[in-house]
DNA sequence: GGCTGAAGTAGACAGTGTCTACGCTCGCTG
DNA sequence: CAGCGAGCGTAGACACTGTCTACTTCAGCC
């Protein structure tokens, strides 16, 4: 009860090390042998775990669409109005990848779906439902409620990445992706009125 | 006048070799020795055109970033309806994106636009600036066409992005891109009939 | 003709991921 | 209780990477 992980095995404590050095260091930082470092292991220890690299990574992000459903979870549970629940969703997805930008470029790390579809799928699957289902109460004439549900996930995913690369500076002026967030919900959620 | 490449300088045949690599063997391969090796040269060359392996990996994307503004530019030109033009748009960003996945990735590689920042803004601005006036006619009550671009871009962006990494598979059960981008330019642009 | 500076080579260095051989240390079994 | 075997971690090697620093080569010029 020292540190409060104390009966962890190596493999919680080097995917707890990968998530702080995410962290830290960016996505760039995560070397295995880093990681197995701040673990406090040699560099061949995380091999009787995980068989790569990339495995290793990929548990790492693991960690972070958990912590990500949980935060989206929890934003959107309040309220009634589809719309006011849509924003606040958009919201919450907006500052997951403003306060955690390492985590976030890991998690859409291209090579890492590969082997994480699975469990992503698992993870992802019952929120991207849940954002379904708001969108056919919120647009009730939208022929496909999936199609709608996905063009609003890729502009808010599309809005974080712009931020996160400095683009949103370069094209409206400011960094806020407020504003952005605002009118990407007014386009794909019609007729609300500022709450 | 052998290959139609023999006056280059060694730093064009570099950045030649990267737009090459990157084809074949995605934002990954494209290590320093090994551009430098398919440009026939020892690894210490580089050194002298591009101070870090940085520079050249940007030197490369800004290859990419002016070939898709080129695209862009083609596909908006004709006709004359802002709706159907920003469709042709639009398809055209999701086109590269998919023909050229690798080069697609490193172009939005965070950590490049740092040092790329202002070659970028030279190239992308009057691009952009085009896709505002094009929503500012086509969505003449929008408050600002900036903000209203800004989320548009942000669309076809996040919609490149998942399916490059095999979400869209996992939301809406179908790689395709183009209902998105349907849904999305009805919902930026709303009041449009199928062409 | 000798010099200078640019351009490319070659090697060293630290760091990386992966693989293999080697210990240690438990818990089970005879 | 002794011994053993499997699980777990260590240590070192290997090929590869980016960067840095001599060294060579060679065209151009006073």
């Amino acid at each position: 009860m020292n540190e409060g992980h104390e009966d962890e095995g190596l493999r919680e404590r080097l995917v707890r090390a990968g998530v702080e050095l995410v962290a830290l260091e960016g996505a760039q930082g995560l070397s295995l042998r880093e990681i197995a470092r701040r673990a406090g292991v040699s560099h061949g220890a995380p091999r009787r775990w995980f068989p790569t690299h990339l495995a290793l990574l990929s548990a790492v992000a693991r960690e972070g669409f958990t912590a990500l459903a949980a935060e989206l979870e929890a934003a959107g549970a309040p309220g009634d109005d589809p719309r006011a629940r849509l924003l606040a969703l958009g919201r919450a997805y907006l500052d997951f990848a403003r306060e955690r930008p390492g985590m976030y470029e890991l998690m859409f790390r291209h090579d890492l779906l590969e082997s994480e579809r699975p469990g992503l799928r698992r993870t992802s699957l019952p929120l991207f439902d849940e954002l379904v289902s708001l969108l056919a109460v919120a647009r009730p004439g939208h022929p496909s409620p999936r199609v709608a549900a996905g063009a609003f996930w890729a502009n808010l995913h599309g809005i974080a990445q712009l931020r996160s690369r400095g683009a949103l500076q370069l094209a409206t002026g400011t960094e806020e992706a407020e504003p952005l967030l605002r009118a990407a919900l007014d386009a794909h959620v019609p007729g609300g009125s500022p709450e």
